[in-house]
DNA sequence: TTGCTTATACGAAACTCATCGTATATATTT
DNA sequence: AAATATATACGATGAGTTTCGTATAAGCAA
């Protein structure tokens, strides 16, 4: 079972970073943080500190810079948060929002017929 | 040109009312409020004033109960929001996205086949 | 060993949001 | 007209978030 997960932006980020790297440092965080954010060292460290209280994340402190993986999943938390998104911007409308996605997303054609097999699936199960 | 809109939850809830009603005064709204929140009369419309300075609404002031509408379209807001939600919650990958919504939503039988339209149409303009 | 660099810890300021209370103005009712 | 009901205006509070500065500890280099 899922609880609602519900992390902010900034904290996403960070999570979207661990997924990515399975593993970092409050150094190597802010590096890629760093690329794209113009915020200092110390508020990425507050941030995980932060996250590290909420429970979204863990850490490893037998070597001085601690190392920090997150606690939830990459595919928990998208579900979590996409069904808050479709209910309060969507009414809650699977199909409006999936039409949306795919006029804004442009997916590939590889992407389009995985889509359509996904569609096929979902008819067998009714 | 759409500049990037993105309202709070609470203004969305708001906007959401104004959209179907197309317009409305403050104790509509609140009416529409009240059966999902237990939030009192003068908090809606204080927010509705804070949305007014934010552009968010306007309103005629012509009978004592200022009747307020939306200044932004729901189509718009919504590809708005979806833009930046893909972005930060499935690092930008539409398919990923998509998936995950019609996994979760449970389309009917009719939605399926206008996506299966749509992605054929999608296909065409390549 | 004495300093320079790099960590973490943590308090506090600046902001945003949601919420409400109170003041005041405008209708409506008796 | 006086009392009651209903509107708006607006300040203030409290929670949550983001940001940073400063203190302090640990490792490294001259």
């Amino acid at each position: 079972m899922v609880m609602s997960i519900k992390p902010t932006e900034s904290e996403l980020e960070i999570l979207s970073i661990l997924w990515r790297l399975k593993e970092a440092s409050v150094r190597q965080i802010h590096e890629r943080l760093s690329e794209t954010k113009g915020t200092g060292y110390t508020t990425t460290l507050k941030l995980m500190q932060i996250m590290l209280t909420k429970g979204l994340v863990k850490r490893n402190e037998q070597s001085r810079s601690h190392i920090y993986s997150a606690t939830i999943a990459e595919k928990d938390t998208q579900k979590s948060l996409l069904k808050g998104f479709m209910s309060t911007a969507f009414g809650g409308s699977a199909k409006n929002l999936v039409m949306q996605a795919l006029g804004q997303g442009k997916p590939s054609q590889e992407e389009i017929n995985e889509i359509r097999e996904f569609l096929d699936q979902l008819e067998k199960e009714k």
